[in-house]
RNA sequence: GCGCCCGUAGCUCAGCUGGAUAGAGCGCUGCCCUCCGGAGGCAGAGGUCAGGGGUUCGAAUCCCUUCGGGCGCGCCA
């Protein structure tokens, strides 16, 4: 509806001199008072200063040159300069008829066909269970690659997996002491090292390996450690690598590692969160790519030496200060591989990177995009989406949640609890940048002031007419229908009817401001449409006609409703 | 100290990337059940869009600033 309003719009301006020149897009909004007609468009106001007259004027001028349109029932010029579009009901009625016609596609557009978009998101280290904050990655995550597929973007899912680097070190190193506390060793466990529970369930599968690691402590294992914690867990990973041998420790770091994974991908898929790929840190210092990525750095004179370790000028760029690649000890960092695999991503074909991360790395992104532009990307493909921590409330108090003592609710707790729907709609309900407040009793609350129940029930509720309509032995006639949609005459009709239309415009806002919660806002002020509309009118009604349209109508809004939840991930039963 | 994000109704939040008289849910007040599912609906009260400047035809939206809250400033990942 939008475009062809644009279309005409677009014409008439092509034939006022001097005012095509003037490059202004035209935009053609939803007005929000129903007195300013259906759309309005504000073109004249942004043509007074480059053709020099008044607003009004030009809006009359404009107005006199549009082609005229079959589904255009009024024109009108309107305060500063507003040209205002009524549309006619025809135009309502064919978009009734898109909807059916569509039907899955409804809400699809094209606007993203010529961008490739490669989505990184959760990426959480494989050191433990996804807690719920990795929940709301997921949910935001899933929910913007599907927004992305439906705007027609090429989509490609990617989780990156950092299973190199210190974290996983420890891990290993977790594993295997309580591995050998299974077996009998007594010593006290570095509070340092991983606490979960899980880390001892996984550690007991190490002795049933084909050749399980060494059994024994030796003597003076735990003996004369640094003070400091950090120092002390190095010591000890160090005299864990001597005493395993390298292709020993490699074992129970892999073992580790793959339990974890496993467990992390089993639970997203469970969560219907899924992805194309799952991309090693560690393949990118195997592939050669972190060496590559830094000799570009090198070759373009923006890496220095000091202090025995390898800088990259990332303050050149913008960033704060500048940023160590490669260690006095020779290792790369963490950053490297980083800038070695945005690189990469680039170099795979993708058009636009986009990552979605915790509130707590935003430090990390002038950091990235210096690099990017050192190696000689554009900054600007790249675009992080920061999502903001969840606060657990369960009767009304605050859930505790600390990493340290691994006494953190999963993901598994939270779903379980309030289930995957619920889970999957509060996640994205909120603005990814908002703090989220997640209410468990509401969630798993079955009740209308439930937002999940709240719309799934509007999509069950058609599906029980249409039953009740088969009951009675009536069925629906699609060609009957169509040619009785003049009847529909209500008030409610009509604001449902100029509803539903507004479901692709959400869609494509949504994908193209990465803001699922639009989807949620529209889809509720639609089932509350619905709700009003089914307590004051029956749509099984004794004339055929009439019944027909009204059916139409519903069937329209059921697959709104359902194309609008698939979009945020969330089912819609036909009965609840 | 520096940087990023946030501040909208009593509470939780929208506000379509500058539009016309700022919205929703919960809560509160008062209504509507012989019904295609009450897991519902209708109406009302409730606002200095944190404060102050600025940009322009027009600002909750953009810029500056003050205040308040969150987060970040490793040769961790």
């Amino acid at each position: 509806m939008k475009e062809q309003l644009q279309q005409l719009v677009t014409a008439a301006i092509a034939q006022l001199p001097g005012a095509a020149e003037a490059g202004r897009p035209v935009e053609i909004d939803r007005t929000r008072d129903p007195q300013h007609g259906h759309f309005s468009c504000n073109i004249a106001m942004q043509l007074a200063r480059p053709l020099q007259q008044k607003p009004r004027d030009i809006a009359a001028l404009l107005v006199d040159k549009l082609p005229p349109s079959e589904f255009v029932a009024a024109v009108e010029i309107a305060g500063p300069g507003f040209i205002n579009f009524r549309l006619t009901e025809a135009a309502f009625h064919a978009e009734l008829r898109h909807i059916l016609d569509a039907a899955d596609s409804y809400g699809n557009s094209d606007i993203g066909k010529d961008e490739s978009v490669l989505l990184e998101y959760v990426s959480a280290n494989p050191t433990g269970p996804l807690h719920v904050g990795h929940g709301r990655h997921a949910a935001y995550g899933a929910c913007l690659a599907n927004l992305y597929a439906a705007a027609g973007h090429r989509v490609h899912r990617e989780y990156y997996v950092n299973d190199a680097g210190r974290q996983m070190d420890i891990l290993a190193l977790s594993g295997w002491l309580r591995m050998l506390q299974a077996t009998g060793a007594e010593f006290s466990y570095p509070e340092g090292a991983y606490q979960g529970d899980y880390v001892t369930d996984i550690a007991a599968d190490l002795t049933a390996l084909d050749e399980p690691p060494q059994h024994k402590v030796p003597a003076g294992f735990f003996a004369d450690l640094p003070e400091d914690q950090d120092a002390a867990l190095d010591m000890l990973i160090r005299r864990m690598r001597e005493l395993l041998g390298e292709s020993g420790f490699e074992q129970v770091h892999r073992h580790m590692l793959d339990a974890v994974l496993d467990d992390i991908r089993d639970d997203l898929a469970e969560f219907g969160v899924t992805y194309d790929e799952w991309f090693s840190e560690k393949s990118l210092t195997v592939s050669g790519d972190v060496q590559n990525a830094l000799d570009l750095l090198a070759k373009n004179n923006v890496t220095y030496e000091k202090l025995g370790a390898i800088w990259f000028r990332a303050t050149d760029y913008g960033d704060e200060k500048d940023r160590v690649v490669v260690r006095d000890d020779g290792r790369t960092t963490y950053f490297a591989s980083d800038i070695a695999y945005h690189l990469n991503k680039r170099r795979r074909g993708f058009d636009r990177l986009v990552n979605v991360w915790g509130a707590d790395h935003h430090g990390y992104v002038p950091r990235v995009e210096a690099g990017m532009t050192a190696m000689g990307e554009d900054k600007e493909r790249l675009h992080v989406e920061l999502v903001q921590f969840v606060a657990l409330y369960k009767g009304g108090q605050k859930a505790q949640m600390s990493t340290r003592s691994g006494e953190f609710i999963t993901l598994r707790q939270l779903r379980a609890e309030v289930g995957n729907d619920a889970a999957r709609l509060f996640f994205v309900m909120r603005s990814n940048e908002q703090h989220l407040d997640f209410d468990m009793d509401l969630a798993r609350s079955e009740s209308s002031d439930n937002p999940v129940y709240y719309l799934q029930y509007a999509h069950a509720r058609v599906c029980s007419v249409m039953r009740q309509l088969d009951e009675r032995g009536l069925s629906w006639d699609a060609a009957r229908a169509a040619a009785s949609l003049s009847l529909l005459s209500e008030p409610q009709e009509q604001q449902l009817m100029l509803s539903l239309s507004k479901f692709p415009e959400t869609v494509a806002a949504a994908a193209l401001q990465n803001a699922p919660q639009h989807v949620v806002h529209y889809l509720k002020d639609v089932a509350q449409e619905f709700h009003a509309y089914y307590n004051a009118h029956k749509f099984i009604v004794d004339d055929a006609a009439l019944r027909n349209a009204r059916l139409m109508l519903v069937l329209a809004i059921r697959q709104v409703m359902q194309n609008g939840l698939r979009l945020l991930g969330v089912s819609a039963p036909e009965q609840m």
